[in-house]
DNA sequence: TACAAAAGTGCAACTGGTCCACTTATTGCC
DNA sequence: GGCAATAAGTGGACCAGTTGCACTTTTGTA
């Protein structure tokens, strides 16, 4: 009859109630406003127990940024990938530039960024995502460069590259920002122009 | 009688109130751990009620994090007051050396220094203590060299600097590890060794 | 002395998050 | 096909931080 299913029913199943957590979420959060909603109101409107919706979220935050892709995966893949003869801050420099951006710049997403920008609580949550990375970064790096794992030059420079997110976000010219926090990295500060 | 006071009565009882409520609190968090403690307990074993101990203190956190002094002051003189011919960067590398690693070399601030790094929340809070300091820096620095006050360079070094304190946190070499920082921020990141 | 502001109270309520014992659906396996 | 193991979901109690409200007491001042 049917094709056999690749993923399990109970698998399929998972995922629907995820969505569909995920979904009324956004939707009440859009509407009335992060705050003005809480997790028993989305948990309701998904027509699921708040207990079920912590079994699939760990955190009222975490519902606003599902897709929890692997970044950490390819900024480490940056660093080791990168063409012979690129240094490392270049690298990252590139990799910036190519992954971040287009976020702010997707028009369907113009009403998500401005739930974000204006929830403190969102934007915190938005911006410890990408610092979190900053061990696995600093680690690839110090492999990289050939010194101790938690060389402290290494972590530096993988934290305050996780951070132009953050220092940037808001900036009419963001890529021109991005760039001039790379160049700091990369020749050190100097009184600007 | 009396010599007059030169603080009314309300201002002492207030500030009596508040140091009892302080005090409490670390005595309970030291014996028993941060989270093992609820605000309710604080406020009990201070006599006052919780609502008052909200009225002195925004959070749990700040329980903890007294004295709240002007460190951005500091900060923004140490930029503003510095010798002529000195760069920011060093001024700012003096100002931390300074005025930073003491705290952990104070005796008497081993257990306190124990409870706060053995405490994710507390650790949390005491970093962002630091970077909410950003803006005020970034634009003394940014005043200083004469550019736009938002200058997104300027920014970024202060709060780079202001994360020396995360960065370094329980390095053996503690002034070696913020030297090597700094001088990411003078020269730029170079491959170590 | 009278009165306004400030400090403190007590309590209930809300919210994010966890726990626990329990039911139901799905799956893999004999 | 039958069945036991496992995973998803339930519901409700519960904890802790935090706020709101209506109220009393204390203090400063005119």
């Amino acid at each position: 009859m049917d094709t056999p299913p690749v993923t399990g029913r109970r698998e399929r199943k998972k995922a629907a109630t995820r969505k569909a957590i995920a979904d009324a979420a956004l939707r009440l959060f859009l509407e009335r406003g992060y705050d003005r909603v809480s997790v028993r109101d989305v948990a309701e409107a998904a027509d699921v127990s708040t207990t079920t919706l912590f079994k699939h979220f760990p955190s009222k935050e975490a519902l606003v940024f599902d897709e929890e892709e692997d970044r950490e995966a390819e900024l480490v893949a940056a660093v080791r990938g990168r063409p012979e003869g690129q240094s490392v801050v270049e690298a990252l420099r590139g990799h910036v530039l190519a992954s971040w951006p287009p976020l702010a710049a997707h028009p369907l997403r113009a009403e998500f960024t401005a739930l974000v920008e204006s929830t403190p609580a969102l934007l915190e949550y938005y911006e410890r995502m990408w610092t979190r990375h900053t061990a696995a970064l600093g680690a690839a790096v110090a492999e990289d460069a050939g010194v101790a794992p938690d060389d402290v030059a290494c972590h530096a420079l993988a934290r305050f590259v996780l951070e132009t997110p953050a220092l940037t976000r808001g900036r009419k010219d963001l890529r021109g920002a991005v760039e001039q926090v790379f160049d700091l990295l990369a020749h050190g500060w100097r009184p600007p122009s």
